[in-house]
DNA sequence: TCATTACGGATATACGGTATCCTTAAGGAT
DNA sequence: ATCCTTAAGGATACCGTATATCCGTAATGA
């Protein structure tokens, strides 16, 4: 059970496009260029934000991606879906089916609807697991970030990206 | 991000032998083919549960496992844990040594010591998944369990489980 | 002694994540 | 009107890990 690559490119990236000045656009090439990842495969993780409608993008020179919301309307769960998808982490492959003692009727009483003692459980984690990612909007990384990197570093990095435009 | 089907086996086989009574061994055959699953493939699951110290194993004829301790010193996080890995869900590659305007300074700080707040939020969330999981015990699995089956089919599979043995 | 069992190493296979490439359509600049 | 840039998304190759099985070994009780 592992999260990987992209779901933190998408992070950093709502970061980045999050301390933009509104209504700039941001292509994925300046994007994968600082953060040091792969440009076409960055730009999957991209599209999977587009679709979930937590970013837009638009075509031509000056073009890119920019939020299409505030940053404080958008949480961590909602990018970490979207690239993720919405697939609960614990699968239930219903092995209560197998068990060797059912009759006929217990076991068509085995459906999605009715889950069991331990498909509860794991959901309810499931859950808080959710839960806590939904608690925190980038408008939160956003403060912590400036009092987490110092004046200088913020500064530098600002200019970059307005370099790179 | 997926939890897989040994994560599974192995909760409900801890079930099981929680309703053993003690110092019942089940060989892996009768857990195996009361749950319909691969029996050499069961054998891994219940080996790192043995290496956990939840469960022990006897060999020879009459051998098999058995639960370590009490069901209500069993929880749902020990389990998971020992057959899925300690390893938190999210794993952070340190994008940030890639930033382009980052001087050399910068970056040799930028280490495990030191992990950035995008990490800290998912691990926040990560913890919250497991403080859930370690709330519940196997002693509290048995209580539902009792009461959401019926009780002709609790004793079917007692009766399946005794011819078994 | 023998059958039975846990244990762990080795191995084969399948699947999904990783990464790249290419085509298409659309917007802006000239 | 034309050209360049860019998002969008399909196709594909590659690789690693999960899945699953097999076998040898040691230990235990009958
Ligand atoms: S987790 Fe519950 S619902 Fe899923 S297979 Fe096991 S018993 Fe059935
Ligand atoms: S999550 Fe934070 S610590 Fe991990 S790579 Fe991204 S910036 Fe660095």
């Amino acid at each position: 059970m592992q999260l990987r690559g992209p779901v933190e490119w998408a992070l950093h990236c709502c970061a980045v496009l999050a301390g933009l000045a509104p209504d700039r656009y941001l292509p994925t090439r300046d994007l994968a260029d600082f953060h040091g990842v792969p440009k076409e495969y960055l730009s999957k993780a991209l599209q999977a934000l587009s679709q979930a409608g937590i970013v837009e993008g638009t075509l031509g020179p000056a073009g890119g991606y920019r939020l299409t919301r505030a940053p404080d309307r958008i949480t961590f769960l909602d990018v970490v879906e979207a690239v993720e998808g919405r697939a609960p982490t614990f699968v239930c492959t219903n092995i209560r089916r197998n068990f060797p003692c059912l009759t006929a009727t217990e076991k068509s009483q085995c459906t999605e609807a009715r889950p069991c003692a331990v498909a509860r459980v794991m959901w309810q984690a499931d859950r808080a697991w959710r839960d806590s990612l939904r608690s925190v909007r980038l408008s939160d990384l956003l403060k912590t970030l400036s009092t987490d990197l110092s004046p200088g570093l913020q500064r530098r990095a600002a200019a970059w990206l307005d370099e790179h435009s």
